[in-house]
Formats: structure tokens, C-alpha cells, sequence
DNA sequence: CACGTTACATCCGAACTCCC
DNA sequence: GGGAGTTCGGATGTAACGTG
């Protein structure tokens, strides 16, 4: 049985039950069609099934429990559907590409920079299988490029580009890296310990992108001031889960988040520039207007 | 009774090696 | 360089026992 069936298998259990609640019957009644439909063996035993949820849960952060009293399968945590969906989404668009070996003549793809996702499967079969990897990362802060052994817990979307988030060795600390940056990739032999208290979507409850705490300051009620135009659009898509709105009329929107104040959020407040005022906390607020200030220096 | 867990044997694809 | 043979590790299935 090739990866390509195991990873179809998985995507056609969750897509099952995306549909609603399942008895086992009916997902290994979907799986026996889904092999007549693209001529593929994806039927397999019990014990088969039960490994993929385990598997579905790790890689995918989808949790799907036997609800006892209704004798059917769920799918329970569909709060963070947006980050099983893209993984979902770049599983389809790798293998895609995957099967399309030879064509290349017949497909013109989109010119743009290595978003590193050529390290996507490594990563995720080292995650799913608790295997060290070592990477030679290059960061933007430092010319030199670096060694790194980790111990990687989750692979993440931000704005774009993938992250992953892993126990460095030598730091002895959690930490987050961009996969664009990674360069040399291997996967060790060594196992690791997946730690029973870390939950990704708990890690990062309280940040607003892929830092966790980089101030070192406890998490904020910050509160930001739109205008009403740009209200409409934060109204739409809000900043982050904690989102609150104060107050909102036709002189703007108010809003309050419990964030931690990260380099990453004051980048996305400053690209509101006149439309935004900070608010609270006042070192926050301080600290933009220092921003904006040095900004309009370089235009004097 | 139906699912969950653990242990172990087996199978198979991928990678490696060797030879022509 | 590539085809045949070999090795190895991961994926799967069976079975036995646990649990509620």
C-alpha cells in the first residue's frame, strides 16, 4: 500500500465526516466506493482505521471521537477549521503535483519563491512518527546560517508562509521556524517524547501570529480604535479569536483583543496606519506612535 | 457488545548494492 | 546507466485482552 493510498484513505475519512456523523459501517462503505471510483485499494481492517484517527488527529489537529450513545464517529473540535482545512488543501495540491511527474511540458506553474513546502511530507512524517530532525537554518537576523536539531511538534500557516514549531535541543527552549528558511533537511532516527501538556491550539491562544511571547510582558486588553470603513473590513475578518467589539457606530469601531504584544502584531497595527489608533495598553500605544514617528523622519 | 489497547507476525515498497 | 537481487523499515492485519 503506497503513502499516496494511505494519505487519500485518511483525506476520505475526514471528508466523510465533514458530511456528518458516521457509523463504521458507512465510512468502510465510502472507502470501498471512493476505491471502485479511482481504482485504488483504500479498504482496510479496524485496526487500520483506528491508527488513522490517531494519525488524522496528530496531523490534521482533527479530533474524531466514537460518541457512545449514538453509536457513530464525529469529528469534535471544528473551532480550528481554517488550519485542518489549508493542511487539507496542500496535502490535495502535493500530490497533485506529486502525480503529475512527466507533465510537466503540458503544466506552466506560478512563478514564485520556495515557500520551503518541498520539506512538507519529511516534516510531517517526522512529526507523525516522533523523529528528531536536524535543519541548517538560515534566519533573517543572522548572515550565518545555523545547525539545528529539533524536536518538531506542529506545522503551522501564517499569512502565507508554513512555520514549524519544535523543541530546540540546544536552546532547550520551544521555538518556531519558517520553512522558506530551512535549507538542509534530514530526519533522524532518533524518537522523541511528544509532551502529554502540549496543545498546539492552547499554544497559541493568546498571539496573534506564529511568536508566542517575545516580550516577555503577560498577555494585554489591547484596544484599537478603527475607522468605520476599515471597521467593516476587521468586523469581517477579525484580528484574532479574542476579539471583542466595544463600540461601533458611524465614527468607527472599538474593539478590545487579549494578545500578547508581539513584533508580529505591532507589524499588522502599523499596516493600518492612519486608520487605527491604539488605545490601550499605553506602552503599546507609546510604542506605535514612536514607530510612526521614525517612520515620518525619513520623509523630512 | 462494540470499541480501545497492546503485542507481534507479515507484507510490501523504497532504497541500496551489485553487476553487466 | 539501468536492471536484478537484497535489505530494511514502515504499514498493515490478527489475535488476545481490557473497558465501559
Amino acid at each position: 500500500m503506497s503513502k499516496r493510498e494511505t494519505l487519500m484513505r485518511q483525506n476520505a475519512i475526514i471528508n466523510k465526516l465533514k458530511k456528518g456523523p458516521s457509523t463504521l459501517k458507512s465510512i468502510n462503505e465510502e472507502l470501498a466506493l471512493q476505491s471502485d471510483l479511482h481504482g485504488y485499494n483504500l479498504k482496510i481492517s479496524n485496526k487500520t482505521f483506528r491508527r488513522d484517527l490517531d494519525d488524522i488527529l496528530s496531523l490534521y489537529q482533527i479530533q474524531i471521537d466514537y460518541n457512545t450513545s449514538n453509536k457513530y464517529y464525529e469529528i469534535i473540535n471544528q473551532e480550528d477549521e481554517n488550519l485542518s482545512d489549508r493542511i487539507l488543501d496542500a496535502f490535495n495540491t502535493l500530490n497533485a503535483l506529486n502525480s503529475s511527474v512527466g507533465y510537466s511540458d503540458y503544466l506552466d506553474l506560478e512563478e514564485r519563491k520556495s515557500t520551503g513546502n518541498q520539506n512538507f511530507h519529511g516534516i510531517l512524517h517526522a512529526i507523525k512518527n516522533r523523529k528528531q530532525i536536524n535543519i541548517t537554518y538560515q534566519s533573517y537576523w543572522q548572515d550565518e546560517s545555523s545547525l539545528k536539531t529539533l524536536q518538531p511538534y506542529l506545522l503551522k500557516e501564517f499569512k502565507n508562509r508554513w512555520y514549524i514549531i519544535a523543541y530546540d535541543i540546544n536552546k532547550n527552549e520551544l521555538r518556531t521556524y519558517g520553512l522558506d528558511r530551512i535549507t538542509v533537511f534530514d530526519i533522524s532516527k532518533k524518537i522523541f517524547k511528544y509532551p502529554a501538556n502540549f496543545i498546539p491550539k492552547e499554544h497559541f491562544k493568546n498571539s496573534f501570529g506564529i511568536i508566542k511571547n517575545d516580550s516577555g510582558k503577560p498577555v494585554q486588553e489591547v484596544v484599537l480604535r478603527f475607522s468605520a470603513q476599515q471597521g467593516k473590513y476587521i468586523k469581517s475578518l477579525p484580528l484574532h479569536l479574542s476579539q471583542q467589539i466595544l463600540i461601533d457606530n458611524e465614527e468607527g469601531l472599538t474593539i478590545k483583543l487579549n494578545i500578547y504584544v508581539t513584533f508580529d502584531l505591532e507589524m499588522e497595527l502599523l499596516s493600518h496606519g492612519a486608520n487605527l489608533e491604539v488605545l490601550e495598553p499605553a506602552f503599546l500605544r507609546e510604542s506605535i506612535k514612536q514607530k510612526l514617528k521614525d517612520a515620518l523622519t525619513a520623509y523630512q
